[in-house]
DNA sequence: CAGCCATCCCCCAATTTGCGGTATTTTAAC
DNA sequence: GTTAAAATACCGCAAATTGGGGGATGGCTG
């Protein structure tokens, strides 16, 4: 079964470039290329794409918000990012809309079709630095001055908990919870919770 | 300069063979092998690797808690877990950890190498599968019953703010930011913010 | 027009929170 | 072997927050 692929990318040229790629690469089907996501999201539904290439800074509707549309119409559909910057934010908010790779522009043709290929197989196509930057974000500071339990009870604050449900969860009293989050925004310089998230959140302090 | 590299896996066959393949390879030095991350603990600082191939199931301290505790002493070390299972909860606390990098144990030697060279050369190298989980971790569910107001206060409320301040952020009152809490709890079924976050939470419904 | 959304207001009682103390035990470090 | 930090626990207090109840307005959409 042939794979339908639609691009967006409002760079004429560059286009016509992966159209002209994706039209000599056997299995694949063009059925569709545009400027902007406004057009793409007409014809979407009939063009019926099994991945799309978009590009992140268009005119009007953005990638990112266009990609958030389009799985909204069709979950299955993959939307392979393809930029020229790795703007760090950007990078985050596209995976947040349902990218499903994002990978650099100045890629040679077999490298789109490489990474075309990896996404249609399942995988998560992503250039060196992007993969960097995604894996860095789970990753937390080693050096938090916050102990291993404050960290715990932080942790319960973050997720909407009280202290007396943070007790019961850590089998320890409220007022040890108490004296805990006194400890934590000592050391944090902050006197309320929203600070010390925001503290914390910031540094990748929490567990 | 040559590349120092330090190797953890209890399997003795497995471990001589990574061994006999960075010794192959012009430009890596092994620097140790263990079995445990105990005994490479001890000889951590003599050792001083530029990078470590860490097996994640090890008897007494583990991969995970091995890779923090390395990264701890040296957080300029890269850690490269290599594992046989796909685990996704190990997946994701290995990289909190401080893990650059999660590849399956069945790549063949070829692979190996190219993994050592892209976490050196600042990347961080993923099986097709690995790198999916990761990005599908940041996706957002497309179907949430939740309007976009009402995520924006739930997102509030999982950074500690109060009502006064999630209302102060988005210029609404007070009062308004209660309806949308009381609202989300009816649509939740819920009646507390931690049972909120939960439900959203796991659901992926939180923007 | 019915339903959803976003906005705002009131009342009330229970709980939570932040801050001030103090104190014991264990573990780690020097 | 003293010192320091961490984890545990308790008390009191005043202000703020929270959850539940009710009602209201206007806008937009199918």
């Amino acid at each position: 079964m042939e794979k339908r692929i639609t691009i967006i990318e409002d760079n004429g040229k560059i286009r016509e470039g992966f159209a002209a790629i994706i039209d000599n690469t056997p299995g694949y089907l063009l059925c569709g290329q545009y400027g902007t996501c406004e057009e793409a999201l007409i014809s979407f539904n009939q063009d019926n794409p099994d991945l799309v290439l978009m590009d992140i800074d268009l005119p009007g509707i953005d990638g990112i918000e266009g990609t958030r549309r389009l799985k909204k119409i069709n979950p299955a559909c993959i939307v392979l990012i393809i930029t020229v910057l790795e703007d760090s934010d950007k990078v985050f908010r596209s995976l947040c809309a349902g990218a499903g790779g994002y990978i650099v522009k100045n890629t040679d043709t077999d490298d789109i079709i490489r990474n075309i290929a990896e996404a249609l197989e399942g995988g998560a196509p992503m250039s060196l630095h992007i993969a960097k930057m995604v894996v860095q974000s789970f990753r937390q500071s080693p050096d938090s001055p916050l102990s291993d339990r404050e960290q715990e009870v932080l942790k319960g604050i973050s997720e909407g908990k009280s202290y007396s449900k943070i007790a019961l969860d850590l089998f320890i009293s409220k007022e040890t919870v108490r004296t805990h989050i006194k400890n934590v925004y000592q050391k944090l310089e902050v006197n309320s919770k929203a600070d010390a998230l925001k503290v914390a959140g910031d540094k990748k302090w929490l567990s």
